[in-house]
DNA sequence: TCGAAAATATCACAGCTGTGATACAACGGA
DNA sequence: TCCGTTGTATCACAGCTGTGATATTTTCGA
């Protein structure tokens, strides 16, 4: 079997024992009992426990990663598009880092584990640091296309947008029953709002 | 030595693990000796591990909560405030949440450890129910005794700010490097700027 | 002063952890 | 066919974990 193929096997067992059990009890053991493979064909993928880790959230941040690139390169002429367009492509582009579907859910659940993690493990520093400044980059770049009117700090926006966007999130993951996919969308849109007010109607 | 007292120390010495290596380095046994005793003595205390992280948790809750609740009654009387004014101290009050001095930002560190492992621990899952619900009916209550302009959804504004507020505390906490307490008042005050627009000067 | 209660301390045990070492099987090119 | 590479599997070891049981010390009121 293709080594590529075995080593994403593995991740997504990892992914599995995090979403149900939490990152700390993925271990090599669990992770391949998950994997239905031994502790010893996991370790020849992956030499040690840390590297899996680090493996892992790379996946991860890839994943996403190259998700809101295609996204983002997809709607590269925006001189057609209205402001309210583009504020709706805008939404539908922040809306992949929402806990909308189970996939997406997944995904925060998951990462929400490693940044945290990243907290006191050094070796997954970089990586946290990595993701949070691509999401940074992503929010400037697109508060900077929406074209904001005048006066409008785009630094500031953008610190705020991101923590809002974390903050749904990680409330949406840890109390599903307090705020809903639905909510997070509603929220999101709300928000574009005040930033770019709508046309009155 | 007053039983009370030992209890809060061990709680203490709990916290300044979590802050140092992470809430699952928070073991018996380090604690004990972050305590300076031994086991035996921190399970005098504290049957179980278990026990000693939910008084440890309740603790957290209830000291911010308390802070919070002394704060919320001492501007009792609205009445004699001007709207700028009941914003600022709208501002001050959310301020407490966020991590704008060394004891505000252990606790915001401490609390992140918490509910997230809460999400895979039946143990300490009421508890941040608890804290999540609370924050949202201080947000609610606040928000209401700002007197939104019309047509502001308050429940929604509600999530949008508690959202905002957790956003800001997870990435100050996380990443101390990329947004500083300064930067976290310097949004909220903007955040409420949005909800009831400033006086033009 | 005595003695019970509270507090402190130590030991042992089973279970889990990462990791090193080693063995066994499968496969694919020379 | 042979052999080296790759993959799979198993064992052992030290270290940490929570917990039960027990021992020792300290405290303090009758």
């Amino acid at each position: 079997m293709d080594p590529a193929e075995r080593r994403r096997e593995v991740v997504d067992a990892l992914f599995r024992v995090v979403i149900r059990d939490g990152l700390e009890r993925a271990s090599l053991r669990t992770v391949a009992a998950e994997a239905r493979l031994n502790v010893g064909s996991v370790r020849h993928y992956f030499a040690t426990h840390e590297e899996l880790k680090r493996f892992a959230m790379r996946s991860m941040i890839d994943r996403v990663g190259s998700r809101l690139h295609a996204r983002a390169e997809a709607v590269g002429d925006a001189g057609t598009l209205t402001r309210e367009e583009r504020k709706e492509v805008a939404a539908s582009l922040f809306a992949e880092l929402l806990p909308l579907d189970e996939a997406r859910r997944a995904e925060v659940t998951v990462f929400l584990d490693f940044i945290t993690a990243a907290r006191t493990d050094p070796s997954l520093q970089d990586l946290a640091r990595e993701a949070a400044t691509g999401a940074r980059a992503l929010a400037r770049r697109v508060l900077t296309w929406l074209e904001l009117p005048a006066g409008v700090d785009v630094e500031l926006e953008c610190e705020r947008l991101t923590a809002l966007l974390d903050g749904l999130g990680m409330n949406a993951v840890l109390y599903p029953e307090l705020i809903g996919g639905e909510s997070c969308l509603e929220i999101l849109r709300t928000h574009l709002d005040t930033l770019i007010p709508p046309p009155p109607t």
